[in-house]
DNA sequence: ACAGGAATGAGAACGTGTTCTCATTGCTCG
DNA sequence: CGAGCAATGAGAACACGTTCTCATTCCTGT
C-alpha cells in the first residue's frame, strides 16, 4: 500500500525541506529587490541548492513568485478571518478587510511588487497558480460580508472587487499611482457595489 | 524661429516613418506569435531597422508594445464613437460598449495576449504608456454613458470598469478563463455597477 | 556645395532566465 | 547490506532582451 509515493519517508521530508528553503529565499531577496531582485541563480544559491534543483520544484520564476503568492495571500486571509471586520453593514466590513489588505500589501512594496508583477505575466502555464491567488482574494472578501454562504450575489461583487485589487496593485506597482490609491479605489468599488438601500 | 526642431523637415519625416514600420512589425510579430513571438531581432529585421534603432525608438519591449496598443485601444475608442452604442439606458449602453470591445479584442487572441502581458508587467519606466491605456478604456466607457461630460460618479464606475477590463484580460491571456468570460465579467460588472432603480 | 554633428546600420557583447549534461549522492526495496 | 534508480549538484550552454562600439550615412545651417 506504498502507492501514492508516500507523503512521509525521508525523501519527501527532504523535498518538503528543500522547497522551503527556496520559497523563503525567494521572499527574502523579493522583499530586497522585487522582481529584479529574484535572481534564480541567487535563488539557488541562498536556499542552498542547485539551479536545476530549484527549476525541479518550480518550472519558473513566475511559478516561483506566484507559489510564494499564494502563501502570503492565505496567510492574510486567516490573519484576517482570525480579527473579525468591524463594522454593522456587510459594506464597512467589506471595506474594512478591503483596507487592512491592501495595507499589508503596500507596506511590503518589493516583495508585492515582484509577486503582481508575475501576476500579471499571465502564461498559461501558471494559470492554476493565478487561479489559487485570486481565489484566496474572493475569499478574504466574501468572508467579509456574513456568516453564511455567499449568493450568486456575493460572489460576482467579490469577484469584481478582486478584479479590482489586481488592478490596482498593478497600477501601484508600475508606478501609475501611489499606494493609498488601492485602498481608495477597492473602498470606492465596494461602496458602489454593495449599495443597499442606505447611501453612504 | 526654428526652435522646436519642425514637425517636418525631412529627418522628422523618415523618423516618423521608421517608428510607423517598427510598430507594424510589432503588430505582425505580436499577431503571429503573442509575447514571445515579438523578438526584438525580429522587429527590427522586418521594419528593416537596426536593433539599436529600435532601442532608440522605443526603451523597451514593454514599450513597444505598450505604444502599440494605445494605437490600438485609442483607434477602438474611435470605431465605438462612430457607431454610437444601442440602449435606452446608460447600462445598456455601457454593456453594449463593452461587448463589443472585448469582441474585438479576443477575436485577435495573440496580438491582445502581447499588449496585455505588457499592460501586467507593470514597470514605472512605461507608466505614462499604462496610464494612457486605461485613460483610453476609461473614455470608452463614459463616452457609452451619455453626451455630457462625466460626473464624479461616472468617472468612479469607469475606472472600476476599467480595472475589471484589465483583469479579466489577464486572466483570459492567463489561461484562467475562456474568451466570454471577458464580456460577462464586464456586464455584470456593469449591471452592479450602474444600478438605476429599474432592477433588470 | 560643404562642414559639422546627429542618426543609423551592423554586429559584438553582456545579463539573466532556462535547458542540458554528467558525475555524485541518497533513498528505497529486496 | 547492496543493487538500482531517482534526485541532486555543479556548471556549461543556449536564448533573447538590452547595451555598447564604431564606421557610415543623412540632415541641417551656412
Amino acid at each position: 500500500m506504498t502507492e501514492p509515493a508516500a507523503v512521509d519517508g525521508a525523501l519527501a521530508k527532504n523535498q518538503a525541506a528543500r522547497r522551503r528553503r527556496v520559497i523563503d529565499a525567494t521572499l527574502a531577496l523579493a522583499a530586497g529587490g522585487g522582481f529584479d531582485g529574484v535572481q534564480m541563480r541567487d535563488v539557488a544559491t541562498e536556499s542552498g541548492v542547485a539551479l536545476g534543483t530549484v527549476y525541479r520544484y518550480f518550472e519558473s520564476k513566475e511559478r516561483l513568485l506566484l507559489e510564494a503568492n499564494i502563501e502570503q495571500v492565505e496567510a492574510l486571509r486567516e490573519r484576517l478571518a482570525a480579527r473579525p471586520p468591524s463594522g454593522d453593514t456587510a459594506t464597512d466590513r467589506v471595506v474594512d478587510v478591503l483596507r487592512r489588505a491592501s495595507r499589508t500589501q503596500t507596506r511590503q512594496p518589493e516583495a508585492t511588487a515582484a509577486m503582481v508583477r508575475a501576476l500579471g505575466s499571465a502564461r498559461p502555464e501558471v494559470s492554476d497558480a493565478v487561479e489559487r491567488v485570486s481565489a484566496a482574494m474572493t475569499g478574504i472578501i466574501t468572508g467579509a460580508m456574513h456568516d453564511d454562504d455567499p449568493s450568486d450575489r456575493d460572489r460576482a461583487v467579490a469577484r469584481v472587487l478582486s478584479q479590482v485589487w489586481l488592478s490596482s496593485l498593478v497600477g501601484w506597482v508600475g508606478g501609475v499611482d501611489g499606494p493609498e490609491v488601492v485602498g481608495d479605489d477597492l473602498e470606492r468599488a465596494a461602496r458602489l457595489l454593495i449599495n443597499t438601500s442606505n447611501q453612504d
